[in-house]
DNA sequence: AACTATTTATAAGA
DNA sequence: TTCTTATAAATAGTT
């Protein structure tokens, strides 16, 4: 690619070596990241230019993640070769770390299946076991937030009713000549909008319950926004 | 470069993207050989497909020769942090036990979070988040199990169907000396009961949809036990 | 560092 | 998968 044809092997002129070496390092590393990002999938990249400087990329997770997955690859055939070198102590090591490894594993595929991610491997039964997880851990969820939406409104009734008394004394100093509108009744009380969890028999009437009460919540907002300038 | 200017990101076909991770890995590869001849560098590349296949090239050393070197150059800094107190092999060992645990540590935390517990340590936005990623998960795994279910019902009735062929052919054969009853069509056709998803403008009215089609669903396993003895 | 004539890679289609 | 081909992208040599 370039005014001429270039013939595969070392390019004698030093200079030209450098800058060709620049310009398709550059190169490299682009396809590499193109092609993890447009087939998603984890590349490590690591040069060594003739001088020992060393270059590398790694997508997305870092390069020590793909390299210890390389390992686990190419973990068998090695200790075929290294088979009696090892002292016992390090034998110890390695099965632990084989564990630990396979450990992490098992926690990454199974945070997928909770993200919705590589579905096609699981059973009906699975999915339905991971749908009823899910549906639950939103609900808790939800309460939780609820919870800390009513303690947020709950502290920001009593610093507006703090205020409210402050101007009402301002009012009676100045023998009501101003009259100044600083109440909260526009505020919901938190009994009126929150609903703190419990055991519905209908459950499809929970769901509607919670859906619309994060409804009610959400244009709550702006309240807690408030919260700071107060 | 191609028929076509490409975006950098995920190629969402799955096939496509198949075939452009073959094509472009082949390039990836070629394009690190010719930098590691004309320009006498040293390069690894790791490639893991989508499917957690491996790929990998290296110019002339081997690859664990040149991760070894890259090892060398990347734990410099790391070796400067471990104490003296243990053996330099052993050391290594200990790291990445210490790193891999803590991985594990994480991850599991985590994973309690998408389970609804301890949420306590949580704030209000972080519960935003973690309830907005269920509930698309949610709607993923969803999708999915109708989908699986669309197939199975779709395979029942395909079975029924050829059952009450089999029986109607008995009939003949009686003289209709018996009347037996093996009509389908309590059966729900899979468009009535099934929605395969789809671009809703009403959140609220999505929620309800997609928790009474669940229900609906539901009602309908006594089907899929079926499939097993039919 | 730019520029650009060419070569090379590859997306889409068969 | 593999081949073809139009087009995008990379880059060799030049300024």
């Amino acid at each position: 690619m370039g005014r001429g044809k270039v013939e595969l092997r070392k390019i004698e002129n030093k200079i030209n070596r450098q800058v060709t070496f620049s310009k398709r390092r550059g190169g490299l590393v682009k396809k590499a990241h193109e092609i993890s990002v447009l087939c998603d999938a984890e590349v490590a990249l690591i040069v060594f230019s003739q001088k020992g400087k060393i270059f590398e990329y790694s997508s997305d997770s870092c390069m020590e993640q793909i390299l210890e997955r390389y390992e686990r690859y190419s973990y068998a055939e090695r200790r075929l070769l290294a088979n009696n070198s090892e002292s016992p102590v390090q034998e110890n090591w390695s099965l632990e770390y084989t564990k630990l490894k396979a450990r992490i594993d098992l926690l990454q595929r199974n945070h997928k299946h909770y993200m919705g991610e590589d579905l096609d491997s699981m059973s009906l039964k699975d999915l339905q076991n991971l749908e009823q997880q899910l549906d639950s851990a939103l609900k808790l969820i939800r309460s939780r937030k609820n919870q800390l939406m009513h303690e947020s409104i709950s502290e920001l009734q009593k610093k507006i009713k703090e205020k409210d008394k402050i101007v009402e004394q301002q009012g009676e100093w100045h023998q009501q000549t101003n009259q100044v509108s600083t109440s909260t009744s526009f505020l919901l009380q938190p009994h009126q909008c929150l609903n703190m969890g419990g055991n519905y028999q209908d459950e499809a009437a929970e769901a509607r319950r919670n859906y619309e009460l994060d409804l009610n919540l959400d244009s709550l907002y702006p309240l807690f926004n408030m919260n700071k300038h107060l």
